[in-house]
DNA sequence: TCTTAAAATAAGAATCGTTACTAATATTTT
DNA sequence: AAAATATTAGTAACGATTCTTATTTTAAGA
């Protein structure tokens, strides 16, 4: 990649979150990255997770609830989140790729793409 | 609705909301009713946006850019965001009840429903 | 290995969208 | 009309994110 050089503490937040099945904020990386490296700053941690979801090495999660999450699979896949604990969970389901074709009937301009997130109550908040 | 009563900004800010196909954000919806209420306060058009939203009267769209939107149209459908002007345009799509079914398979939560958004080029910037 | 230019950093200030507070005003009930 | 209660304008405060600046790291070349 042209013009990124090398640096421990993006190495770090990639490193946390591949080894998480959360999908942490910014402020979650940021502590979870600091047991390491004790003075990274915050704003190095959000400078990073965009430059990495820009890359598409990662996905970024905006979930309407706050802030936004992170997913260090960068393979689409859809996310649900529980209203019950908030948290969200991966989904094991095929692409929608149809749902564009839906999309762009009687629709004028290209359609690219799609996100999609469920919601309702995840395994522990359904009881 | 209990405990709820009239306001002539509330009703100002529905209205605006009714007669514009655009999806305008809360600082949109400001100053629009602003022509109109030339004291109304930006907290007062939050206030009542939520209120809105929490009762059902209009649509709360999240696109992950910047700030929320709001709909004045409150029957579920689905939304184009455009990447190049960032625009928000409606689809005219049956809903993807069968998604839910789909996101349900393998999964040990309830899906209670979905939210979509897709992408693209709109009509003016295909170009 | 030493030098050097480009990129990345830590720390903190600044910005953006949004919410919370408060005293005054508008709406509804009696 | 008076009392009760919701709503308001104005402003302060907030959380999430971006920006600024001086310093340190990285990587390429001599």
């Amino acid at each position: 990649m042209a013009g990124v050089k090398f640096s421990r503490q993006r190495q770090a937040i990639m490193d946390y979150l591949c080894s998480t099945k959360e999908h942490p904020t910014a402020e979650t990386v940021y502590t979870n990255v600091r047991l390491h490296y004790p003075n990274v700053s915050l704003g190095t941690v959000y400078r990073n997770l965009n430059l990495l979801a820009e890359e598409g090495e990662i996905l970024r999660l905006t979930c309407g609830d706050g802030s936004d999450r992170f997913d260090g699979n960068p393979k689409p896949h859809y996310h649900f989140l529980c209203n019950g604990c908030q948290r969200v969970l991966d989904l094991a389901m095929e692409p929608l790729n149809h749902i564009d074709i839906l999309a762009a009937a009687g629709f004028d301009g290209i359609i690219e793409g799609h996100t999609v997130l469920f919601h309702g109550k995840c395994p522990d908040c359904k009881k």
